[in-house]
DNA sequence: ATGGTTTTTACTGCGTC
DNA sequence: GACGCGGTAAAAACCAT
């Protein structure tokens, strides 16, 4: 092989702004080494080959860097695709630095004094820094766990996004002390997905979430009134298309369901009641009415609502489709 | 803390398969 | 006799005051 089959690129070449070091010719025009055949491109499989003999010549090789040019650094951050996605579920990749407190230096020697003083100063801004990665770190944890609920809940991306701006909100107003970081984590989740109209019954949050009901329900109101979060109530008729599948339901029970909940909210029966329980009998009411009969304690089962609870939202359902008919 | 409302728990009776 | 359903009463949870 020639010496132009071998190539290394450092990751300082790859970072060069100058583009105009990537040569363009001869690329089209190679001849074989060994047989003096034509060489053409395999786009497919990064190689170029001879069309003679088949010896594979990496002239060239793959990795010409950027494709686009960038005439200063802003520029270049900007088109640059390369590192890590900006997101907010990232947090500051977990780099610190430690400085020792003994005032020597790598070799054991003290320091003179305006040395030190230098270092101290090092010191102070570093600890400011590392309080900050505290908090980072704290962030992290609290976006893994983030991302492990939301996907167990089946939640799309946005909601894990809108639930890292909330945790992000909590953490920069303090509210973190005296809290655990599961509890606001999970808050901010059901807060997101119900903010984005994907709600999930507290149940359903609970059941994934680390932390028992009652204190997740406690962060979750105290979040929500410190961070002054519009979270309209939810709409029962959201639940509908879940449960419906989860019962194996066909869309007809959804469609009346949807019309039994549109009727009693006319009739202003469902002020104050629960959305879930309000979806859960609407389900019920709705399979009855369409000969797809589900029980009660099916209903029950898969929304978390009680048997109880499900006749008697059902019955007034039922009443008040009636009144508008 | 309190009172009013809603939901849950637990239990019972009735009808049906 | 188990199951689905309806009802009741008391307890628990929730919410605004």
């Amino acid at each position: 092989m020639s010496d132009s089959t071998i190539r290394t690129y450092s990751s300082d070449q790859r970072q060069t702004e100058d583009e105009s070091t990537v040569s363009t010719t001869d690329e089209d025009v190679l001849t074989c080494p060994e047989c003096g055949g034509q060489v053409v491109d395999d786009e497919e499989h990064g190689e170029s080959v001879c069309v003679e003999c088949g010896l594979v010549v990496e002239e060239e090789g793959i990795d010409r860097g950027p494709e686009w040019r960038a005439f200063d650094s802003a520029e270049k951050d900007q088109k640059s695709r390369v590192g890590a996605p900006t997101t907010n579920m990232m947090h500051d990749k977990g780099l610190s630095t430690n400085i020792g407190w003994q005032d020597k230096d790598a070799y054991g020697n003290s320091l003179s004094s305006n040395q030190r003083q230098k270092m101290q100063r090092l010191r102070k801004w570093n600890e400011r820094f590392r309080t900050r990665n505290s908090k980072e770190r704290n962030l992290k944890q609290a976006l893994g766990e983030i991302e492990r609920m939301a996907s167990a809940l089946g939640l799309p991306k946005e909601v894990r996004e809108t639930a890292s701006v909330i945790y992000r909100r909590a953490l920069g107003e303090d509210l973190l002390p005296g809290r655990s970081i599961e509890g606001v984590a999970t808050a901010a989740l059901y807060a997101s997905a119900r903010q984005l109209n994907t709600p999930r019954s507290i149940d359903e949050v609970a059941n994934v979430s680390r932390i028992d009901a009652m204190e997740f329900k406690r962060t979750y109101r105290y979040i929500v009134r410190e961070l002054n979060l519009e979270v309209a109530p939810a709409d029962p008729a959201q639940y509908v298309p879940r449960f419906a599948s989860e019962l194996d339901l066909p869309d007809e029970v959804e469609r009346r369901s949807r019309e039994l909940l549109e009727n009693a909210q006319k009739d202003g029966v469902t002020s104050g009641k629960s959305p879930v329980g309000l979806a859960a009998a609407a389900i019920y009411a709705s399979s009855l009415l369409t000969n797809h009969k589900v029980t009660q304690s099916e209903v029950s089962d898969v929304t978390d609502v009680s048997e109880v609870t499900i006749r008697n939202r059902y019955q007034e359902l039922l009443e008040a489709t009636e009144a508008a008919a």
